[in-house]
DNA sequence: ATGAAAGCGCTAACAG
DNA sequence: CTGTTAGCGCTTTCAT
């Protein structure tokens, strides 16, 4: 590996002005810049990130905390992320919590370490340690897909409220009234306000909320698989389901098809989330599309902006969801 | 952000003690130690890695080729690899190949700039820049669901010829002669030997190679797609289609459903690697099991074991498939 | 316009 | 057993 010496001392300049060529400082005469740009290019230097980043206390990195990197949906979003990242210049530092809090503090802790530029959490609880731990260590942090309480901080969350209300009203319309709710933790926003779109879909249609109808999961499939098994088998048996997330929808399928159920005669389905293979499914999946792609975009691009500029305003972003209609949930003409 | 000099400032000793004590070595007196200790748990004092790895020239950071967390198996792997690196105390820089050798080169030149402590690659093609680039950055390597010519690094595989194998196999045994191959790209070793699978399936029990069923994609869903329609439009249309990725199945299955085509009657189908959703699927798929978190697990191990002891002789692995038999492929009596 | 030199936080000789 | 010191490769005053 060359360092700077080495192309200083090529070049014949000193270490300084080979610096300055390469950070682009105002005062070099063309000559030097040639020189030394031609340099470097033949000792094909490349400057030592960990240098820069040690001299400099930033480290062109970003950390991500999301709960599995094995759910599809944070597979695209981290999609998104790496791609405006990498445009960037920055790399990412990938963490999966498995909606741990102790795990979470553990990567914040190896973000504090490294000096990350920048973190984009998706946290396991609204009231996270992530608040205080990241703001002691003072580095810029975007919340993503969930809001953290009491921590004023640029964030980008799907319209979870919307998109639950959605999907139950379309299972209203469908002729529905006894509506399982299967939900994520209350203690996620995620959880929280499809919950809260779930009441106000079945508020504002006068049907009334049946607690016996409700079961909590944690996002997991088994959770979901759990959850639908005893709704299924309970006397006054739900005639839909709405699932809170893509992977305990997955569960309530598989619990659906060990019951021998039939979708959408006997029992009703829609999902939060859609995915590529939702159509591909038996029978096709309705579903509540969210912008996983797009969320992690603009959560990378947030971060870059807060970067760039400490002092802007914080910004919120609440990205639109769009409800996919195909058979699952019994509709006449799926759409 | 404290630093060695402010613990040994408080614990009244010198910085030199202080690192003596926080890494382990022989000659502290018990004494100093547990004032160093405790000053270090007062201030809640964490070591700078930057300052570290420039001191020492390695990071404690592996580096992720992939071709894209956006596929599922992928993303599992990814999780291996994760799980196994983090509990060793390595963090994971992931970068997305898209299959694009540019891509790879400029990512290798990323983990190169950042004195990554190994890198992890799957890389787009067989003789790959990784080759010699990583080899002159001298890093550790280890080559990962795909081997690497020329270049004799540890290597963990899927044994992708006996897992094509057993699919074409069950696809004859079902009395199927006229089977279409949807395959990967012959650059990757993937799509190499599953090629090869299918070839001597084929020949081993006596049936014919038909060019005119054989599609190339590159392991992108859109291609599975196209390559299915075309199949699926020819003159003497086969009557079993054998795709040899996830991706690709999905598109294979998106142009059956346009063709309006029941599976397995008109068209049974296998594809390689099963997914969670496989028996969600309509009808549920037949396929081949690969073992895709253990991969990743087992890819992190040999890199770790290859920083700890690096003479240590060249390891590969080889992981097994499993044939998972679901409706898809017309069996008699699905497992 | 350029060079000399200090120092980011740490490790590892080298002294004592 | 412990302290002093010299860098790792870079950026950034401060001189010139």
């Amino acid at each position: 590996m060359k360092t700077l010496k080495d192309v200083a001392r090529v070049a014949g300049v000193s270490i300084a002005t080979v610096s300055r060529v390469l950070n682009g400082h105002e005062y070099v005469s063309d000559e030097t810049r040639h020189k030394v740009l031609s340099t470097v290019e033949e000792l094909g230097y490349r400057p030592s990130q960990l240098a820069i980043s040690l001299r400099t206390g930033k480290s062109r990195v970003f950390g991500l905390i999301i709960s599995d990197i094995g759910n599809p949906y944070f597979a695209s979003v981290v999609r998104g992320i790496e791609d405006i990242a990498y445009n960037n210049g920055y790399s990412i530092i990938l963490c999966n919590s498995d909606e741990d809090p102790e795990k979470e503090e553990l990567y914040i802790n190896v973000f504090l370490d490294s000096s990350v530029s920048g973190a984009i959490v998706a946290c396991a609880r609204e009231d996270s340690v992530c608040s205080k731990k990241l703001l002691d260590g003072s580095i810029p942090v975007v919340a993503m897909d969930r809001r953290i309480s009491n921590l004023d901080v640029d964030t980008v969350v799907t319209n979870n409220v919307k998109g639950a209300y959605d999907a139950v009203t379309h299972l209203i319309e469908q002729g529905h009234r006894r509506i399982g709710y299967i939900g994520g933790p209350v203690h996620t926003t995620t959880g929280k306000e499809r919950w809260e779109g779930y009441k106000k879909a079945l508020m504002d249609h006068g049907v009334e909320l049946d607690p016996e109808l409700v079961k909590v999961g944690n996002f997991k499939q088994q959770s979901g698989q759990e959850a639908a098994r005893e709704l299924l088998n309970e006397e006054g048996r739900p005639s839909a389901l709405f699932t809170a997330n893509n992977l305990m929808t997955l569960g309530a399928l598989n619990a659906i098809h060990e019951e021998g159920l039939k979708i959408p005669e006997q029992i009703a389905i829609v999902g939060f989330d859609d995915l590529p293979w939702a159509q591909s499914l038996d029978p096709p999946l309705t579903a509540v599309q969210q912008s996983a792609y797009e969320l992690g975009r603009t959560a990378a691009d947030l971060l870059i902006k807060r970067i760039n500029k400490p002092k802007r305003p914080i910004t919120n972003v609440t990205l639109d969801t769009n409800l996919i209609v195909r058979k699952s949930s019994g509709a006449k003409s799926p759409g």
